[in-house]
DNA sequence: CGAAGAATTGAGGTTAATCAACGAGGGTGG
DNA sequence: CCACCCTCGTTGATTAACCTCAATTCTTCG
C-alpha cells in the first residue's frame, strides 16, 4: 500500500502534474474509485486483471505515449503496475474532461489500445505457444526500431518482463514460455548468454513463427 | 462480396443513414478503408479477425448501442458480420467527426469495449473450458436480463451463434463447446431438449463455475 | 423424402500444465 | 570477503486438458 511516491517540481505542459514510481509497484488497483487519467512518459506500464484464486493476465505493457485509468463507470477495472522506473503525468478526473483537445487525443489513443487488444486477443485464442512468444519479442522489436526495421541481420532488444510475468501476458505458464525461449535458441532464431534480458534476434527467421505473416 | 444492402427511407435522429442486413454477412472485411462508423440498432453483429491460415477469432458481440468502424488509422482492423438480422446506423467519416457531442459519445463506448476486451483477455488467456462456456452463458443472461436478474429461479436464453462460432469467440474447438454444454447439462446447470438454441438456465449453479466469483 | 448443416459423442494424439529438481546471479549479514 | 538465501530461469518426467479425426444423430429446408 505504502509506495515511493515522488511528485516532481516538473509540471508537463498543460494540465497534469507529474509522479514517479520505482520498478514493480501497484499504481491504481482494480475497483478503485478513478480519480485521475494516467500518461505514461517514460519507463513501462503493465495492465492486468486477477481472478479470486489468483490467475492473473496482463492484456497490455504501455509505452511512453500510452494512456491507461480511463474507465466508463467510475471505478478502475483493472490493476496498473509499474514494470520500470516509470515517470507519467496525471490529469485529474473533471479538470481534463472539459478540453475537447485532450478529449480528442484519449480518444485517438484508445483507438490504438482497441487495436492492439484485438491482435493480443487472437494471441491468446488462437496461437500456440511459440507463436506467442515468437509474436511477443517481434512485439519488442517493433517497440524498439519504430520505423521499419532493416528486414536483414541481427537486432537486440531487451527483455524486461520476467519469465512469470510474460507467461501471464501471453497466458502461459513460465515453464512453457521458457521452453518457447528455449526452442527459439536452438533453432538460431534468438540467441543470449546470460540472463540480463539482452537478445539477439534473427527477424527473418521470427516472423514467420508468429502465426501472424 | 454482392449482398442484400437496403437503405431504408427512415433516417435516424442527426445524421446516420439506416442500413439493413440479413443474417450472417460480411459488413466490413479487414483492411478496408474505413469510410463510416456504424451502430446497431437492432440485432448482432460480430467482430473478428482472421490468421492467414484460417484460424478466427472473435472478439466481441455487439448489440443494440453498441459501435464499429472506429479506427486509428483510416483501415479497418477487423471483420463485422451480422449474426442474425441486423439494422445498423451508419455515420460518414468526417461527417460526424465534426460533432463533440458525437465524438464524446462515441468516446464513452470505446470505453465500455475496453472493459469487455478486458474481461474476454482473461476469460482467453486463463479460463478451462468450462469456465468460458459458463461466462458466455452468463453473458447471455446479463444481456437478455439487464437489471440486476432475480439470482434464484431458472432464466431462459436463447443462443443464437452456433457451436463453432461460439467456439471461434471463446478460444476452443466446436467439439469442446459442444462437450462443455453437454457437461453443463449433465450437471443440472442448463437444460435443453431441442437444437433450437432455448436454453433454461439455474443462475445459482451457473455463477460459480465461471471462474470470476 | 432426401440432402445439407449443426450438434453430439467416442477414441486417440498432442500440447501445454503440473510437479519437481537444479543452477545461476544478486543481495544481505556475519 | 564469504556464506547464505532468495528469486529467476532452465530442464525433466508425468499428467491433464484440449484438439483432431471420425462416426452418428438431430434439424431444417428444398
Amino acid at each position: 500500500m505504502s509506495q515511493s511516491l515522488e511528485t516532481t517540481g516538473a509540471e508537463g505542459p498543460g494540465i497534469g502534474r507529474s509522479v514517479d514510481f520505482p520498478p514493480r509497484v501497484t499504481i491504481i488497483d482494480e475497483g478503485e474509485p478513478a480519480r485521475a487519467i494516467y500518461r505514461v512518459v517514460s519507463g513501462e506500464v503493465m495492465i492486468s486483471k486477477l481472478l479470486p484464486d489468483g490467475r492473473r493476465q496482463i492484456f497490455e505493457v504501455l509505452r511512453p505515449g500510452g494512456i491507461f485509468g480511463v474507465t466508463p463507470n467510475g471505478h478502475h477495472d483493472s490493476v496498473a503496475e509499474s514494470l520500470t522506473d516509470v515517470r507519467l503525468t496525471v490529469f485529474e478526473k473533471g479538470l481534463a474532461e472539459r478540453s475537447s483537445a485532450f478529449n480528442s487525443l484519449v480518444g485517438d489513443l484508445l483507438k490504438v489500445q482497441i487495436c492492439a487488444l484485438h491482435e493480443h486477443a487472437v494471441l491468446l485464442g488462437r496461437k500456440s505457444a511459440v507463436e506467442r512468444v515468437a509474436s511477443y519479442i517481434l512485439d519488442l522489436i517493433e517497440a524498439r526500431y519504430p520505423g521499419e526495421p532493416p528486414s536483414e541481420g541481427e537486432l537486440t532488444v531487451r527483455v524486461l518482463m520476467t519469465r512469470s510475468e510474460i507467461a501471464d501476458y501471453l497466458g502461459l505458464t513460465l515453464e512453457t514460455v521458457s521452453r518457447a525461449f528455449s526452442q527459439l535458441k536452438r533453432d538460431a532464431v534468438i540467441a543470449y548468454e546470460r540472463h540480463d534480458g539482452l537478445m539477439r534476434v534473427v527477424l527473418r527467421r521470427l516472423r514467420p513463427l508468429t502465426g501472424t505473416y
